[in-house]
RNA sequence: GGGUGAUUAGCUCAGCUGGUUAGAGCACCGCCCUUACAAGGCGGGGGUCGUAAGUUCGAAUCUUACAUCACCCA
């Protein structure tokens, strides 16, 4: 083995092997574990985001691998409507092609080219964190399979009328020419103005001023609507205003929604361009007034002077002809909320279309039973009231896209317009019994991606192939996924595998928190703060690091800032970490908060774990190099540290099944960290230096494969390439590690104060080291020392370990029956069980000593006083448990003992 | 406007079914190149747990209010 630890050299090679040896496979056993990957855009890389959802993942399919399950990890990718089309336009674009040139099929043809060449970017990407999915089973949502479960449940959905076309406000991209979904609107606060318009009052003198953010809408408005209860206005109901321009009289009517104290009180409404407005027109039974067409541009129903005239364009110029007529009053500065679609970037239009849409009340209620009654759990419980608040208030479902990527809709119409679902249009004749002159032309709308995706986990499973797949895996145990995804995903998966599997999708689902930058922002191209998982796998210097940040940027001005910025975050660009340490990282970052701020430096610090953990096994392999592993422990040769090492990592992998199933996988690393690092090699490892005796040696290697056991599901690579070193030199049986068994508890000491024991010892140790240390005794200069121990058990245990106490404290250790010597020349670190006496006094500074032991008895002494108002709290003493009022006592003591110890040694000093 | 979550060491975070002298990693300070590991060893310093009240024998942990930040919904 190498010196030191270089994921580069291993990763590559162990992931090959275990495609090799079909290691990712699901095993025939009676229990199962399965799982489905949340499938990525298709066109897309790896984001962070991923590469921890991938990890915590992954650690659990490869612990249930491990416990001898049948373990299913279904993998797969998205087709992703509008993304990918977006992606392929522009790639056409900048082959000189333009899109208005291909036919509907053409286009197609180009985008499943695309995929080709780019699809499977992200899933060797995948690899190279060590996801173990069975990728022999890869699935994409645009396959024959999938796509046919996708227009077979559209037809019964329709067939029961819960899918209907109508025609509706929707969110409208004007860029891309279609519907979208309110949940990929974002709303984007901005500065703009509360205009004030004038409106005359048809046969009076009055006139009405109305507030609007949005005056270009005013040639749809189709009514001005006030309060009731507004006395201003009281008189003016029912009387009919103009509109400027284009003369035309509209109602005053009333209704209790609006707002008396906004603006001025008096609302215009634009049934046809404003969800607010939509619900009141429709309540009040208002004209719609359609003033857009689908581009953004402005249409017939405006002024002739801006037909034609962009959304963008209007507005300055109507307020300056307005201004002219006298209508326009006043604008005043206010804040307002722009709808913006989020793969455009571009103004989201509510336009009035005729769009087919999904009823969702009912399946809904079902959706929140199953979460209600508990047959679906959360994991943080609490992200369950934001499902419920979401489907108590469901709107119907516009699942209609006027895209060509996707799945194409399942209607055709006749010349008269009348809709006709089915298969395919052979089938359509038939169940429609439609006539052979009828001309029937097919829908050109594709349904919503999420769509397809509310289907992934049984479509993906072979539903209705009767391969026994659907009915070994479904329902999946667990659902392992974003916040920002449950409404787009996981809910519409509920619902559906509900209504088409009558049963739940999956028992639980862990909610993982974003992956943000160190200063807690989203990673985003436009802030040039993204990292990308393969450069922390790899490392990447700071001139491609910044090149790849900028490359794609338009704004002069943002480039400076992202270089500035990253050189000052990253002024050496990224260190090769290694795939293990980056996921060992997500691992313990994986706390139940919503957010994971990456912190570089953090990782560093698992990197060091593998180093350490990479040494560690060197070191047994040096040590046990021509030793005969021996499965069958011997017990009654074993040392106290070989039982207390043994009692420990029984705690370990108990620690590992319990945070496993509670997903406290921040927990899980701290444990595996801590007992690896401060015992197994801080302790344990050096204690063995001192005495390597054959049977020590067996518990050396049966330690260091339980650990690469318990730490294999997080860092599946170096563990892995330990092991083939172990069991090339004959110390393993099985070839592999990965489909090898999770320990379970052995319990070899069932002497219970095994663990006290070797405390003892430390506490020695640890103890001299402290004085040493505090004394600035050099770490070369050897202390004559003498114990007293009155515990016959621990008499002995010393006794036994002199030359260990020795070596690893620095000193000559001989114990004492009693003391018969100068004790002035000795200090006394008094302890329950033992009393120790270090001859130092010679060897330091008395004067700064006294200063420092002078401080540390007034510490000890507060803490002294703070116990004991406690004990003496006649209160606390009666209505505490008696165990923490036991703790109390026993604190005292040994802090009371802590005071001993330095007042001897105050003694010593000054003497 | 409604909701959710957060606020603990210089930084990133644990600890919150109330009860240790409040913890970890990184950073910092001192000593040590000891033959697994300097990506290391040994030891150390550092926080009145956002603010204020309350409940309790006892509050980082429970309640309420406030402040700040983030996200979601309108």
């Amino acid at each position: 083995m190498n010196k030191q630890y270089k994921p580069r050299e291993i990763e590559e090679k162990i992931y090959n092997s275990w495609e090799k040896t079909k290691s990712f496979l699901a095993k025939e056993s009676t229990s199962k574990f399965s799982i489905v990957l949340p499938p990525p855009n298709v066109t897309g890389t790896l984001h962070m985001g991923h590469a921890f959802q991938h990890t915590i993942i992954d650690i659990l399919v490869r612990y249930h691998r491990m416990l001898g399950k049948s373990v299913l990890w279904q993998p797969g990718t998205d087709h992703a409507g509008i993304a990918t089309q977006l992606v392929v336009e522009n790639r056409l674009k900048s082959l000189g092609k333009n899109i208005k040139d291909l036919s509907r099929d053409e286009f197609i043809d180009e985008v499943w080219k695309w995929k080709e060449i780019s699809g499977n970017t992200i899933i060797n990407q995948t690899k190279r964190l060590g996801s173990s999915a069975d990728w022999s089973r890869n699935r994409f949502t645009m396959d024959d399979d999938l796509s046919e479960n996708v227009r077979d449940i559209f037809i019964e959905l329709y067939d029961s009328e819960l899918i209907y076309r109508g025609n509706r406000l929707v969110n409208w991209d004007i860029k891309l020419q279609t519907a979208v979904s309110d949940l990929e609107v974002i709303n984007e606060e901005k500065d703009g103005y509360l205009y004030h318009l004038r409106y005359k009052v048809v046969d009076s003198n009055e006139f009405i001023t109305v507030a609007t953010t949005r005056p270009e809408t005013f040639f749809g408005d189709s009514a001005v609507c006030i309060n009731p209860n507004d006395k201003r206005y009281k008189h003016l109901i029912g009387k009919q205003v103009i509109l400027p321009m284009i003369d035309k009289e509209i109602p005053i009517i009333q209704d209790e929604v609006v707002d008396i104290d906004f603006g001025t009180g008096c609302l215009k409404i634009t049934p046809a361009h404003d969800f607010n407005d939509y619900k009141i027109g429709k309540k009040h039974n208002l004209e719609f007034i359609n003033i857009l067409n689908k581009d953004g541009s402005m249409n017939e129903n405006v002024h002739e002077k801006y037909i034609g005239m962009n959304i963008h364009e209007i507005r300055d110029n109507l307020i300056k002809d307005l201004d002219d007529i006298g209508v326009f009053v006043e604008q005043i500065p206010y804040k307002t909320t722009v709808p913006i679609g989020e793969r455009t970037g571009e103004i989201i239009e509510p336009l009035l279309t005729s769009q087919w849409f999904m009823n969702m009340k009912e399946i809904a209620n079902d959706g929140i039973e199953v979460v209600k009654d508990g047959k679906i759990s959360f994991v943080p419980e609490h992200w369950k009231k934001i499902y419920f608040n979401w489907l108590d208030n469901i709107e119907d479902w516009c699942i209609s896209r006027q895209i060509m990527w996707g799945h194409r809709i399942p209607a055709w119409y006749d010349n008269d317009g009348k809709v006709y679902v089915g298969k395919n249009e052979k089938n359509v004749r038939q169940k429609y019994a439609i006539k052979k002159e009828t001309e029937l032309t097919r829908d050109n709308d594709v349904l919503d991606t999420w769509f397809s995706s509310s289907l992934w986990p049984f479509s993906t499973l072979d539903w209705k192939k009767n391969n026994g797949i659907f009915e070994k895996y479904y329902p999946t145990n667990l659902l392992v996924t974003g916040f920002d995804i449950i409404f787009f995903w996981v809910a519409r998966m509920i619902m559906m595998g509900l209504k088409f599997t009558k049963k739940i999708p999956f028992n639980k689902i862990y909610i993982h928190g974003l992956v943000r930058d160190s200063e807690g922002k989203k990673m985003s191209k436009s802030i040039g703060n993204v990292i990308d998982p393969i450069d922390i796998i790899e490392g990447i210097s700071i001139e491609k690091l910044i090149e790849k940040r900028t490359e794609s940027l338009i704004n002069e001005k943002q480039k400076a800032n992202i270089v500035k910025k990253t050189k000052r975050d990253f002024p050496n660009g990224i260190k090769e970490y290694g795939a293990d340490a980056l996921r060992f990282n997500f691992c313990a970052m994986a706390s139940t908060g919503r957010d994971i701020n990456f912190d570089l430096h953090r990782i560093e610090g698992y990197r060091n774990f593998c180093n350490k953990l990479w040494n560690a096994s060197r070191f047994i392999m040096l040590t046990c190099d021509d030793y005969e592993y021996k499965e069958n422990l011997n017990t009654s040769a074993a040392t106290i540290f070989d039982k207390w090492i043994m009692y420990r990592l029984d705690n370990v992998a108990k620690d590992f099944k319990k945070y496993s199933s509670t997903y406290r996988f921040d927990l899980m690393a701290n444990s595996i960290y801590e007992f690896v690092w401060n015992e197994y090699c801080d302790w344990y490892l050096e204690i063995v230096k001192n005495n390597t005796t054959e049977t020590t040696k067996n518990y050396l290697i049966y330690s260091i494969i339980r650990i690469l056991k318990i730490c294999h599901p997080i860092i599946p690579f170096i563990t892995e390439e330990i092991w083939s070193n172990l069991y090339h030199k004959n110390l393993v049986d099985e070839p592999g590690l990965m489909n090898s068994k999770f320990p379970s508890q052995i319990r070899i000491s069932k002497e219970e104060d095994i663990y006290e024991r070797v405390s003892i010892i430390q506490e020695i140790i640890k103890k001299i080291r402290k004085s040493r240390t505090e004394l600035g005794v050099h770490p070369k200069v050897n202390i004559a020392a003498k114990i007293i121990v009155k515990n016959e058990v621990i008499n002995l245990d010393i006794t036994e370990n002199v030359k260990l106490i020795n070596n690893l404290s620095g000193i000559e250790l001989s114990i004492a029956d009693d003391i018969e010597f100068d004790d002035h020349d000795y200090i006394e670190l008094i302890d329950d069980k033992f009393v120790l006496y270090l001859q130092i006094k010679n060897m330091i500074n008395v004067k700064d000593e006294l200063n420092k032991i002078e401080n540390k008895i007034m510490q000890f002494k507060g803490v002294i006083s703070k116990i004991d108002s406690k004990l003496n709290n006649k209160s606390f003493i009666e209505r505490a448990p008696a165990e923490i009022i036991n703790q109390n006592i026993a604190n005292r003591k040994k802090i009371e003992n802590d005071i001993l110890s330095l007042e001897s040694l105050k003694n010593t000093l000054s003497n």
